[in-house]
DNA sequence: AGATTTATTATGTGCAGACATATAAATATT
DNA sequence: AATATTTATATGTCTGCACATAATAAATCT
């Protein structure tokens, strides 16, 4: 016994604290939660809430009656958030800018009819665009949106309103999927993020979906020296 | 009332429901716990439990006597998942190799202190190591690690073990951040991962931490071509 | 009117107890 | 020996209750 352990903050903090300093080790069975309540001097639920938090972050592993061990390769998950062009560059204290280049309602190339999973002679909405932060090129949006999906979108003024954030307003999707990579800026993208051939970019490409449904997909070109951040 | 919503997921897919079918709007102020708890028939610590997990997805906003609002600008996140280098490779069913290129006790410079949240005197070791696919250059490591918190290290031989797995095996993590970014290869980089300079890549940094006390700080540099991929 | 204190209210969290559920381990069956 | 069944156990979660805490709204005082 010692001194309170109530809270079930204190409670992660002192199971971090013992993973850390390898009074557990990894592999290693930790006590079950009736004997660390007891240990404590708490309640279960408040054992249990910790270290559900702690499982949550990937550094326990619990299972149903063979208990709850230190994790052996902790597989970590970082949660990173997707925010509207306009909220990040603003939240910076930067004064947002936003440009249409091109608008085009199109049929979708074989490698795009693949990638968002379209049904023959659904036409596409091609809209090319330009963020600005401070007057300066932030980064370069390349978007296709699935007219069949969202039908409204053939009325939008693409003028006045950002893809981006109109179809966060109209269009709310299920599930997407991300990939980041690097690139070399091409001639259209060095020439429209202002910037030298092949300068080494940031770019994400992003499709989403409704219930099967796609929705849009879009390849975000990022000025350089744009660095994505996040928190484990 | 209604049938039988007692479990939190019950509450939490109602929840998500009437968000979905905007029976609460964007902006809507949800009625409170007891109402709700009232209304589906469960006891208050149930509701909480799944605004709660609504909450952390991001989709409402929940205040003290304020109360719960639906998000006006629901910010999505996005999990990913940080592997083991080695599994990354080997769960593409390609060879796995690794080579120590370097390996150094320093003092830290000045940027690195800061980054580190180092006291003075504290020192660093520097390794420098590249990670192959098939033979071939996939990601340069170049990592320091705090003696200070993992004294171990200075006894662990670097040319079998590899900092990337040493590392989660002894010395966990309870936070950390990480920035992704691209960067044009250095000579240094360019000559170790065999491309030729100024080559677009992908770079990963990563600070980690156990209770304010650093641990580690890595960057990966990833040869051409690499994509970090997740679902939303 | 404006500033300061007080009351009110919704969420945050703790507790004890109960039952549910997954599953490892033990036992029985083929 | 292999397979099916039972049992024991650790975690998962619900309930009702209590009190803590943050933050707004109301009341009070300059």
């Amino acid at each position: 016994m010692q001194d309170a352990i109530n809270t079930w903050q204190d409670v992660q903090r002192e199971v971090l604290g013992r993973i850390q300093n390898r009074v557990w080790k990894p592999g290693d069975i930790i006590p079950n939660e009736v004997d660390l309540a007891k240990e404590f001097g708490c309640a279960r639920a408040t054992v249990n809430r910790a270290l559900q938090a702690v499982a949550d972050s990937g550094l326990l592993d619990r299972r149903r009656k063979a208990g709850t061990r230190v994790a052996v390769n902790p597989v970590r998950k970082a949660t990173l958030e997707i925010p509207i062009i306009r909220q990040e560059i603003e939240q910076r204290g930067q004064h947002y800018q936003y440009a249409l280049i091109e608008q085009q309602v199109t049929d979708p190339q074989a490698d795009m009819q693949a990638m968002m999973k379209l049904s023959d002679g659904q036409q596409l909405l091609h809209l090319k665009a330009l963020h600005l932060a401070d007057g300066l090129p932030h980064v370069y949006e390349d978007r296709w949106i699935n007219i069949s999906t969202v039908p409204e979108i053939v009325a939008v003024d693409w003028q006045q309103n950002n893809a981006n954030e109109w179809l966060v307003a109209h269009a709310p999707f299920s599930d997407g999927d991300i990939a980041f990579s690097a690139g070399a800026a091409g001639a259209v993208e060095a020439e429209i993020l202002n910037v030298p051939l092949n300068t080494a970019v940031f770019i994400i490409e992003r499709s989403t979906w409704m219930m099967q449904q796609s929705i849009t997909r879009v390849r975000l070109t990022y000025a350089p020296g744009h660095r994505l951040h996040t928190t484990i």
